[in-house]
DNA sequence: ACCTGAACACCGTTCAAGT
DNA sequence: ACCTGAACACCGTTCAAGT
């Protein structure tokens, strides 16, 4: 909380662009405060007198990285593809800062941040003829249905199918007897496309949305 | 990748299980190889001579947690309504094991081992009259919808709306000309249910799902 | 062959002291 | 009023030494 700026010029904000830039370099594990304060070229001790902790120092920068998020006009088409675009996009931008992201998992009060988002969001849900407060909930279907995927997204990258006998040496045996269906569809379980995964499963929450508010509104 | 046991009957297995106890009762930010040493009674140094390193072990400690999961037997009722019972399930376990959850966003190759939730959800494809491929993809999205969204649930926690002048403080100023639809729904802005919205988003998903699958096959 | 102790190069944070 | 240096209580990991 406390604030102070005499000789350094060390205002809260450069602190924060630095320790983000930093992190976006060098990754979340290699950020320190003294590694911070050594490009701030700073006593290690200075940079608490503006943030209490390190704790709240990152959860200003994820703040901040969220704030920036600026997204690309929607392109024509169907709302579900406007729908569509509108998520790939959010999570083009969360990828772009993948470094960052293991903030947002954490990050308090980031949610009203991502103002543009929240405009296009909203947008699309008085399309389709929504009251206020299920416009609000469709919106937060679609934003943290993207985020969720994008925090997940690097499990996708390790997994197996590559290395010899990979498939079947990492899930281990399956039991035809106790699960039939798994043992039959084994094959099928290929490396993971995450992009695909992500723009599949998209498209059905988004058709799943457009039916169930224009089928409740019913046809005249 | 070591392995050995003279005489202090430290097998990996065990190693494995007391760091998941302490993860689980303390949280993954106060765990430490040197605690985990001293709760095993042994040196810390010991440790390493059954795994190469920290994030060795945790790894493996994900993969456990992952593989013991068990799952209720799906209820009676509709397909949507046994699809949506499946991710519920899932993410109710998950949530129980919250402090490994962490873990979940970084561990290696953990996808294989929930044979149980593998087995509903490709059963439920199959149902669909889905191809192999497909059902594959299908029990995908539907997993990994349920893993993001419990990734990102304690962020709904500290949503503000409670904290006097919460919400507008905390978001700031809505810019009327720039984001009409934003400030037309901003007093719709309150706290977040995760709960209710992992259960809504979860329905709109499989509700996609199920109509692209059938919709597809034509009705004759 | 199996285990340990001392040591290295780091952390986040406190607090008395400087200007 | 603003900043710093020394210090505290930790980390993960290496490596020579013990039995």
């Amino acid at each position: 909380m406390p604030t102070a700026t005499r000789t350094t010029g060390l205002t809260p904000e450069r602190i924060v662009g630095v320790a983000r830039g930093l992190i976006s370099e060098h990754g979340l594990d290699w950020f320190s405060m003294r590694k911070l304060a050594a490009e701030l070229e700073v006593n290690p001790m200075t940079v608490y007198l503006r943030f209490e902790s390190k704790d709240e120092l990152l959860d200003a920068v994820a703040r901040q990285a969220l704030q920036d998020v600026r997204l690309p006009d929607l392109p024509d088409g169907t709302w579900e593809e406007r729908a569509t675009a509108l998520c790939t996009a959010l999570r083009n931008h969360l990828l772009a800062d993948r470094n960052l992201l293991g903030l947002f998992a954490t990050a308090d009060r980031l949610s009203g941040a991502v103002a543009q988002s929240v405009e296009q969001g909203l947008s699309l849900m008085e399309e389709l003829g929504l009251e206020t407060d299920e416009a609000v909930q469709g919106f937060r279907a679609l934003f943290w249905h993207t985020v969720g995927f994008t925090l997940v997204h690097h499990s996708f990258d390790s997994f197996p199918a590559d290395t010899p006998g990979g498939l079947q040496a990492s899930i281990g045996a399956v039991d035809a007897a106790t699960h039939p269906a798994f043992a039959r569809h084994l094959p099928s379980f290929t490396s993971v496309d995450g992009d695909a995964l992500f723009d599949q499963t998209t498209r059905l929450l988004v058709a799943g949305m457009h039916r169930a508010a224009t089928s409740s509104q019913g046809a005249p």
